[in-house]
DNA sequence: AACTTATAAATGTATATACAATAAATGCAA
DNA sequence: TTGCATTTATTGTATATACATTTATAAGTT
């Protein structure tokens, strides 16, 4: 292997994390050590110990004095992303799906174009839809997306395809943080028939506002989640 | 300024945060480049970087390449700590209170005991308390946490004294990490009562279970939360 | 005025070295 | 066998150095 084989350390640590969880290592298993590390990759400690912190700070490992690294939960390694709600479906074994009840072009409401800094008198997209889980209604939800941020969405099918994804992929958007408020809501009128085809029920709400890594947030959503059927996961890790 | 005199990393660290505290530097501001704090506390440019990537890894910090470090977002900032009830009613400007309903030591019920991986035949401490926003009812808790985790419980205070300081301060647990699941329900009998007043009202439900740096259970809690006053906050950050 | 180029400032990456601190394993003695 | 001391393995801390990459600014050039 000559000097110019080499990789760096971003291609070590997408090696490292790929092997995580191909060869799936169990939480709190072993890791390899620095010194395994600098071996394998003929690279200095220094620079196998980085790639080492690169993934202690994806929450993907964490390292205890004398005795090594070692692999953390996957509750912890969850912690630190952000979900769809596409993923979600898939991580609790279920298909994703949706019915588009409305899809337009708008004047947002104040609430969302001041979360979303807009100014006044410019457009939003807004997104209707009810969420199904194997094909059962699990979710109403109401995002409001700049158009000057996601020009041409129309051209997308929002009943099949992940909103989220979209964003990602088709517009480059990276995620940064998003901001939840989450409330137990009685519901009624279109959202209750939705959900439990009465009226007078009861739903999990919850709001939503996603940002890029420059802060500028992408979506304002709000979501009204079945109460027997859904319930949030929240990880707090202390650092 | 002799050798000896210098100061640790993680005393710098420390110095640093209370300064973005104390001084309280505004969301985005630029803070000291590497070869300020290199300058004036005496050490190398790569032991400064560490110090700054500390305070990065906690969330207090971001970095852009070619530009220098910067405050981050109180919300992302608090998205790395675990708040107790009496910290959740300081943030938002309330006294927080407890009236006492029970305490005593029990056999968990069986979701309990699992959560907290005790054996059977062992005994918790039971922890029944109506919390006080400004002295209205707020929420209606329980708490389960092993005798054998906090002998002598009782010694304490559970009106006035906060159930977390005691664990941290008292007992020097360690929080690593809490993991709650949200939903929203229907509430009848005690719990509705002393909510609401009334029978069949709603509430945000949090189950909450604690985990020191051993990744041993320290409290396994459900509470209600009195759904017009309360909505929880959620803060997602991607690594 | 607008564009290009050079420079400076700042963080990022990589290496080499030395010693400290912790934890586990080993070996030895009572 | 138990207890203690030693060794070994591993991560943690600190320094010095060199060059790469990005960003913003300044200086020219057209």
């Amino acid at each position: 292997m000559t000097a110019k084989d080499k990789l760096t350390t971003s291609q070590i640590t997408d090696i490292l994390s790929k092997e995580i969880e191909d060869m799936d290592y169990s939480e709190n298993d072993k890791f390899a050590t620095e010194r395994e590390i600098m071996e394998r990759f003929s690279i200095s400690r220094m620079t196998a110990r980085q790639a080492l912190n690169f993934l202690v700070a994806k929450g993907i490992l964490y390292r205890i004095k004398g005795r090594g690294a070692f692999v953390n939960k996957r509750i912890i390694q969850r912690s630190h992303t952000i979900y769809s709600f596409t993923e979600l479906m898939k991580e609790r074994g279920m298909a994703a799906g949706s019915k588009l009840i409305e899809f337009k072009k708008v004047i947002p409401p104040e609430i969302a174009r001041l979360n979303l800094a807009m100014s006044e008198g410019e457009f939003c997209y807004l997104i209707k839809r009810i969420r199904l889980a194997d094909g059962e209604p699990y979710a109403y939800e109401i995002i409001y997306t700049p158009v000057s941020l996601v020009p041409n969405l129309d051209e997308y099918d929002l009943e099949k395809d992940s909103f989220y994804r979209i964003l990602q992929q088709e517009y480059h958007k990276e995620f940064s943080y998003d901001k939840k408020t989450i409330s137990a809501v009685k519901t009624d009128g279109e959202v209750s028939q939705a959900l439990y085809n009465n009226d007078h029920a009861i739903a999990l709400k919850i709001l939503d506002i996603l940002y890029d890594v420059n802060h500028n947030a992408l979506e304002y959503a709000e979501s009204w989640y079945h109460a027997e059927k859904y319930s949030y996961l929240s990880i707090s890790v202390k650092k």
